[in-house]
DNA sequence: CAATCGCTGGACACTATGTACAGCGAAATA
DNA sequence: TATTTCGCTGTACATAGTGTCCAGCGATTG
């Protein structure tokens, strides 16, 4: 378990040039290809590196507004609000967090306007109580992993 | 702008395999390689598709909780957050959101315990003057964007 | 000391890529 | 209606990368 200082070096330059090959990364890493291909079977087997798809933009896709809701849930009602909003587009994302049957959400829209569309689409929902949302104005730092990734490379001595 | 349907199944088709190639791709498609060759270029081009880097899973890597934290910052002090809060690797995500000089961020932790080191870690500095943490127990949905990207696709006459 | 493991460097057949170009049908423009 | 533009098709070719194998070697482990 873990991932060792090469393995760093291997995430974090695929990251920076997501289009160079097996062949070129090993290359620019200074060892043999095999390596790296050996490297990153096992990142992939070890569930490290999840794949390779491609990074959407909502806001590219005419959806610029973000915000988070706070959802609180009936008792018992988990599983139905869950399978809901699994089938809301908008919903790009789900946790269920500590706290009195509480779930944060993370949602999409067109417009401020539209937005108000996408809460009452989820907040409208039986098993809902109460929703408090937060609109996303900036976005100082935008969903990342290097950084931890090479913190634990480092500590991988 | 926006995106038509061939630009969706192209889309989902690398998402749900990314290691197929272009080539491969259109075979998939029923269309020409140079017809799926320009729609990526385009999509690149356009920042629909903002890239194919390796998605790292932080579970794997050691750090395996996840939290979020409202911070609420000290009036003028935002920058400052900000820029202290890029150079802590646990951070993953940073948002700021309409309310009293609020911010919005995700967390990993290598267990309940090295969160309160996190928490700590962030809450510790100057400017912030509360924070209220909610722990992931389950995210029963991860983050996604299929569903957005077809119904994009779709209202795209 | 022997065995194991990961890395090296080379080899092979196969496949994909980047790029170009002519033809063709549909949609926009004159 | 005639013309231009645009995107898709199908093809071609040189170059480069991939998947796979293998022998050798040094370091770590038993």
């Amino acid at each position: 378990m873990g991932i060792d200082e090469l393995d760093g070096r291997i995430i974090k330059l695929l990251a920076d040039e997501p289009r160079i090959g097996v062949l070129e990364a090993s290359r620019r890493l200074g060892v043999a290809r095999g390596t790296v291909q050996a490297r990153l079977d096992r990142l992939r087997a070890n569930g490290v590196i999840r794949g390779f798809g491609p990074q959407v933009d909502p806001a590219a896709l005419g959806y610029p507004v973000t915000a988070f809701a706070t959802l609180e849930i009936k008792q018992g009602q988990g599983t139905d609000v869950r399978a809901y909003l699994v089938g809301v587009p908008e919903v790009l994302e789900l946790h269920t967090t500590t706290g009195h049957g509480d779930m944060l959400c993370r949602l999409v829209a067109r417009s401020n306007a539209d937005l108000q569309r996408v809460i009452d689409r989820v907040v409208g929902f039986d098993g809902i109580v109460r929703a408090s949302t937060a609109i996303v104005m900036e976005n100082p730092v935008p969903l990342r992993i290097i950084p931890l990734v090479e913190q634990a490379a480092a500590e991988e001595t």
